[in-house]
DNA sequence: GTTGATTATGACTAAAATGTGAAACTCTTG
DNA sequence: CAAGAGTTTCACATTTTAGTCATAATCAAC
């Protein structure tokens, strides 16, 4: 995972490829999508969409309700693209859980410095340096985990748990939820595959792997 | 810490007044500054403010200079009115981290819904509440009941029925009405399994296990 | 008080969920 | 294609819980 995936949707060619062309120079990824139904399509098999621009209007299903739509999922920041002047527009959005709105038309810059001051704000734990809870020390950019200052090995699911749970917590998780979240979206195995990854965890945390508590009957919880 | 602090600095006292008027009907603490270095002198002083509401055109000291002082030592959101139409200054507002941008002339509904949109996105902790009655918390993210601020142990069962009683505080319920509501509506055995659970959650609650009312020939209730 | 019904309680058992080690499978690499 | 790491599945041990039952205590009505 390199660069970062910006998802634009528009009907009109045209401006997905002006949007496109000025991310693409600013050194983002962008997948494109002509109209709702394939939006929510793509954002839900592409892993790590960073961010989604949407055109309010669109024929098939409008912005308004794929934003509702995939609100119901994820919390993966949303900027909308609409008519100028409309403010009941802006109301509703802000309502629904857009982050921003930029009106048409708009400056290229405008639109890439508000995407970044979004993603600045969003994926701030991503230039963060390393998250540290207790003694447990979490470098996402350098995939390195230390326990009291001592690097350890993790795999890569399990460094993704780890990762789960200390963003969660004090969050009870469900094994439906890790699934959903550290595995794809789609997976269809076994959810006891979960209990063998948590104890490769906890035996690699030593003393610290007491913190990833077992919540009978419901999962798990990563708890200091 | 009940209502969330907001710190809006403009010169102009009319336009404090305005901001100050719409943002306490919607439910915040607010705290004025007339210019830049009383913000600043503000900021620092009082504890936990919530987000900032900057002027640019301000004597003294503008608004870019305070964003930039603050933004040195904290992450708090910033939103900046400025006059309308002037791009560059937008521009810069990205870079020195402002978190939104509203053009005077606005509407007060749409500054309100800005405020809101960006305290969810930074503040979400909100929404992990814990219930407390009596001594009694219960949080269901967490999964955790304490009685008199100490932790006490529930297994699934005794934790769902707890929180149905609580969240029917002073509802006479009938065994039946239990029955379907925390067991599943296909459960087909004894409704006495029922006695038990209220057994093992009085002993657990202890003092509290009192307020788990008998009502003789129908059922129970859980009051105060 | 006595009676019949209802609820409380403690002990017990069956069932369910989790822990664990090893085997099977997958995917990459040399 | 063999080796090896990572992942997943499986079987079995272990733990925890839910539910049952017998008995004791309580209640309402007479």
């Amino acid at each position: 995972m390199d660069k970062l995936k910006i998802l634009v949707v528009d009907d009109e060619s045209r401006m997905r490829k002006l949007v496109k062309d000025f991310l693409v120079r600013s050194g983002y990824d962008v997948i494109e999508a002509a109209d709702g139904e394939e939006a929510i399509d793509v954002f839900f098999t592409v892993k790590d969409i960073a961010l989604i621009i949407l055109d309010v209007m669109m024929p098939r299903m409008d912005g308004w309700q794929v934003c509702r739509e995939i609100r119901q999922h994820s919390k993966t920041p949303i900027i909308m693209l609409t008519a100028r002047g409309d403010e009941r527009d802006e109301l509703l959005g802000f309502e629904l859980g857009v982050d921003e709105y930029i009106a048409k038309p708009f400056s290229p810059k405008i639109l890439v410095a508000r995407v970044e001051a979004i993603l600045r704000r969003t994926n701030s734990k991503v230039s963060d340096e390393a998250v540290d809870i207790a003694g447990i020390s979490i470098n996402k950019t350098a995939h390195i985990v230390k326990v009291d200052g001592v690097e350890i090995e993790l795999s890569f699911k399990e460094f993704e748990l780890l990762a789960y749970f200390v963003e969660n917590q004090g969050i009870a998780l469900s094994r439906e939820k890790i699934l959903n979240n550290v595995w794809n979206y789609d997976y269809f195995g076994d959810a006891r595959t979960i209990d063998t990854h948590v104890k490769k965890l906890r035996s690699k945390l030593g003393d610290k792997g007491d913190y990833i508590k077992t919540i009978w009957g419901m999962g798990y919880k990563f708890e200091c």
